[in-house]
DNA sequence: TTGTAAGCGTTATCAT
DNA sequence: ATGATAACGCTTACAA
């Protein structure tokens, strides 16, 4: 079975007896072509069912029409039922197809495939680069930016390099829900945090000490990865130093999920003997036992506002650094 | 701040005092070239960070080492907390990382969306497309398989297409689910089926049907669609229709995750009296109260088996029409 | 307003 | 084993 050879410009000039250069004008919408002969070319090209060749075209143009999307591998986060980064897949894809671009997806958690990212990427495969954490002080979304290639970031990159980023506000929230819990009573409240080589373990961090301390309480602190296992062994940790404590709040829902049931089988009844709270406002969170009061932030906002930045970066605009989105708190009842 | 102009091949060439064609078969790994040359061409490369214009190539060669990864975009489940979609792309990632190529993501849940994917892929801007999940009988894999365009859904097409497909053996996962609830002496045991428009929601569906009408007992169905919610709403009514019901098989975690809360609020104890069987086995099931019994499937593995197929395809290879991926009952507490 | 023609950076076909 | 040279399909000055 052979493959029908798909037209090309010239054909479609040949058939609607105009040169290829009209042809082209009218595709790319020039409105300098006389109304009959668009009619004529546009006829042609629905009969012929011509469709561009976009290698072609961004060979010419410079342009390639396609950004890249780089997620961190580990297989224990990115592809958990966390919904942090599918979310931000999902707007960037949105974002993106409004604006007739191509989503390219990039893992880059193996040193290989960072090295991978790095070629593709400086090699200017792509019109703009968008990264979706980072880990440590990555230095690749720094080089981009000097090489003036498009570059925009989930958080600030920790390396100190001047890319713009995009976040939420994270001590806002972690402030607003420790707060709740000092409100409600609670004095020894502990903090499972996240790693503290990304940005947003750091930050909600941060925010947890600043208020606590700020409260003349204490800091009682186990540290996890964000995710579950990490979470129910930061939990024990806890239980078995402070035991005592009367609120958790936890960097992640899946953290806190694990840390629910932790208490739990420790005996240790949730609101009434451990408040807890989490973050992020997985859809998960409405369904833990109990349900979980949580800070609140949009994911699929993040990827969109991260893509209109990077299309206005790479349209020649000149953008903020930094935006940050808001974060609210949600009280169910665990807290 | 200008950018720096990207180095060509004849740049590189130049520099190694040798032909653009002795370069390109040396970066191409062609073993016609004199060691010494290969090794003088290398340094070019290096000195100059020569990176190949992959559109350039394209043009020429007609491959376009990149392959379409295709996601219906319904927001309630692609990037809800469901861990299918991204594992997927998480497989396909990874051996499409093997093979060296890009994988470009399109949703095409809208008109509009659709349409895109259908002139993008039909416009044979990729080497192949990968169908992540098929609503309804959606013509465009079909279509792009006569074409002569490399295609490979997961799940049979529903519009009776020839087109090799990846699926897991929904029904015999099924079947022994619900054997294990009659084992267990169940006798009154309920389904929350999937939508009947997708191949996973009605093979499922045909397991528990097969398996309870084989052992002479009662079929009890209410539909769902997959979610959490939708699930919440059909136990509801399996509740009502059939308030002596001793076991529900959910055709998705996330259902059977709802049917679990929503028996708690109806005051059914699990398993003592209602034993709950869901499918998937995503991260949360383990974490459920209780713990939920499930139909566990490698997600991941369905990406990548996909990808693999796809890639043989591609290069022309001949491949099985379809691949069935095992299942298996990992029993926790729920039933 | 339309056409001509010169590239864009590769690969591939021939010679040599 | 290496080097000219002709495509590949498109956009875009520049002419007409």
């Amino acid at each position: 079975m052979t493959t029908a050879q798909r037209p090309t410009l010239e054909a479609v000039a040949r058939r609607a007896g105009v040169s290829r250069a009209t042809v082209s004008r009218v595709v790319n919408g020039s409105t300098t072509v006389a109304e009959p002969i668009q009619e004529a070319v546009r006829r042609a090209v629905a009969e012929l069912g011509y469709v561009p060749n976009l290698a072609a075209r961004s060979l010419v143009t410079q342009r390639t029409d396609s950004v890249a999307l780089v997620m961190p591998e580990e297989a224990t986060r990115v592809f958990s039922d966390d919904q942090v980064f599918p979310g931000i897949i999902r707007g960037a894809a949105q974002e993106l197809e409004a604006a007739d671009k191509q989503l390219v997806l990039m893992l880059a958690g193996s040193a290989a495939g960072h090295e991978r990212v790095e070629r593709y990427t400086t090699g200017r495969h792509v019109d703009g680069v968008l990264f979706a954490s980072l880990h440590g002080a990555d230095p690749l979304p720094g080089t981009l930016a000097r090489l003036g290639i498009p570059v925009v970031c989930a958080g600030r990159p920790l390396d100190g390099a001047r890319v713009p980023y995009v976040d939420v506000d994270n001590v806002g929230g972690v402030t607003r829900a420790v707060r709740h819990l000092i409100e409600n009573g609670r004095r020894r409240i502990a903090s499972i945090a996240g790693p503290q080589d990304m940005i947003a373990g750091i930050e909600r961090l941060t925010g947890y000490r600043e208020t606590v301390t700020a409260a003349g309480l204490a800091e009682l602190v186990a540290y996890g990865d964000f995710t579950r296992e990490s979470g129910a062994a930061a939990m024990h940790q806890l239980l078995t130093a402070h035991p005592d404590l009367d609120a958790v709040f936890a960097a992640s829902d899946l953290m806190a999920h694990a840390a629910l049931r932790t208490l739990r089988e420790a005996g240790r009844r949730v609101p009434d003997d451990v408040a807890v709270i989490g973050f992020d406002d997985i859809e998960t969170a409405a369904y833990t036992e109990p349900p979980l009061t949580t800070v609140r932030w949009e994911i699929v906002e993040l990827g969109r506002e991260m893509t209109r930045q990077l299309l206005r970066l790479a349209a020649g605009e000149a953008i903020e650094e930094s935006v940050i989105l808001p974060t609210e708190l949600v009280v169910r009842e665990s807290a």
